[in-house]
DNA sequence: TCTTTTATTGTCACATTTGACAGTTAAAGA
DNA sequence: TCTTTAACTGTCAAATGTGACAATAAAAGA
């Protein structure tokens, strides 16, 4: 009984415009006025269904890290057992995970990261499985390579496709794309010698 | 005749406690109550000296690139002229460019380069000189590599660098600082092959 | 001492952001 | 129609940040 609650729907609402905010804003410029506004609701409605702040921002990290994991989860399942480094480096660097929009959300994660120690270690595991999951894969094409290399490797390589991001203001421009890839594949080629 | 200014050395004193907020509280959460308070000044007398937010900002940002800048010439032609790629990693991995403070201040000015076309520009030529010199440096011990593999190690280099500092608060520990110089090392080693 | 220049303090007005809450309206079932 | 539940609107108070400016104090030379 009662009216039927919108909270599930609103709450998706806000969440987008929260995002979009962030894009543009950062995180600390994106007030709970310019939200409402962006998500055509009022303030006190953001409140409403939301709460404060602090309780906006959690929601907004879960759901952006738990978007990226599923994405780079499907992604890594995709990739063939054997001869996984061209398709990795194809994934990793075509334009398809170069939403402008998503880049620019994760590098105000990243930067509010260093001001925010539950965020920080929050943004560190989920910066963690990338380079362990990196590692794996090169395991499969290059068994008998030592794990210190493996690891320098995929750490160059994390390196390399985040600079893209983190800079990405700066380097986004396609100029940049291809260096990013073929310094990718010459670090998986300095596999080989082992 | 008349009191005697002590304009340069507040503005000195202001900018450095500026540099100090940024590093703590970003450029935008540096506010001028907090500069005011880091400096020991009161806030009238910040905007006496140095002006507002925007003339603030720009003499902090001129400021740490020219320090920057001075810091990287300096190092470049401290290098030998040849044999140059060893004392070049040397002295990119080594601790003496981890200040903590530093790198959280280049992060704020990256981060806020995403949303400030003027500074983007300033950082875009910034981090391109980086990219040029050490494609010049490379090219003197390996004279006959194309310009192609040559931009793209040097690029895979910067970014190995740079992640450091814009992931550091993810991955400044001790532990990412092996793993970056061996790729790093891997990168100019495949140069050898040409 | 007087004047000039600048440092320094203090305060007012205005805008923004946020939290809290009262009050109203809409949608369901009984 | 009545009740209940929740959506929705509006507004007030407190805190903060900023620009502007008046007023005072200090340090120099004349």
């Amino acid at each position: 009984m009662g009216r039927p609650s919108k909270k599930a729907e609103r709450t998706e609402e806000i969440l987008q415009a929260f995002y979009r905010c962030v894009a543009r804003y950062g995180i600390e410029g994106s007030t709970l006025e310019r939200i409402a506004e962006e998500s055509g609701l009022k303030r006190s409605l953001v409140r409403h269904f939301v709460g404060n702040r602090d309780e906006l921002i959690s929601l907004l990290v879960e759901r952006v890290i738990d978007q990226s994991d599923n994405q780079w989860r499907a992604f890594i399942d995709s990739l063939p057992a054997a001869q996984v480094s061209a398709p990795l480096l194809e994934g990793l660097f075509c334009d398809q995970y170069s939403d402008a929009e998503y880049i620019l959300v994760i590098e105000s994660l990243i930067f509010a990261a260093g001001r925010d120690e539950t965020l920080r270690q929050r943004m560190q595991q989920w910066l963690q499985r990338f380079t362990d999951d990196v590692v794996m894969l090169l395991q499969r094409d290059y068994p008998s390579a030592d794990i210190d290399s493996l690891e320098a490797v995929s750490f160059g390589i994390i390196s390399i496709y985040f600079n893209l991001d983190s800079l990405a203001p700066l380097a986004m421009n396609q100029h940049y794309r291809q260096p990013a890839r073929t310094a990718a594949q010459r670090l998986i080629d300095s596999l080989e010698k082992t």
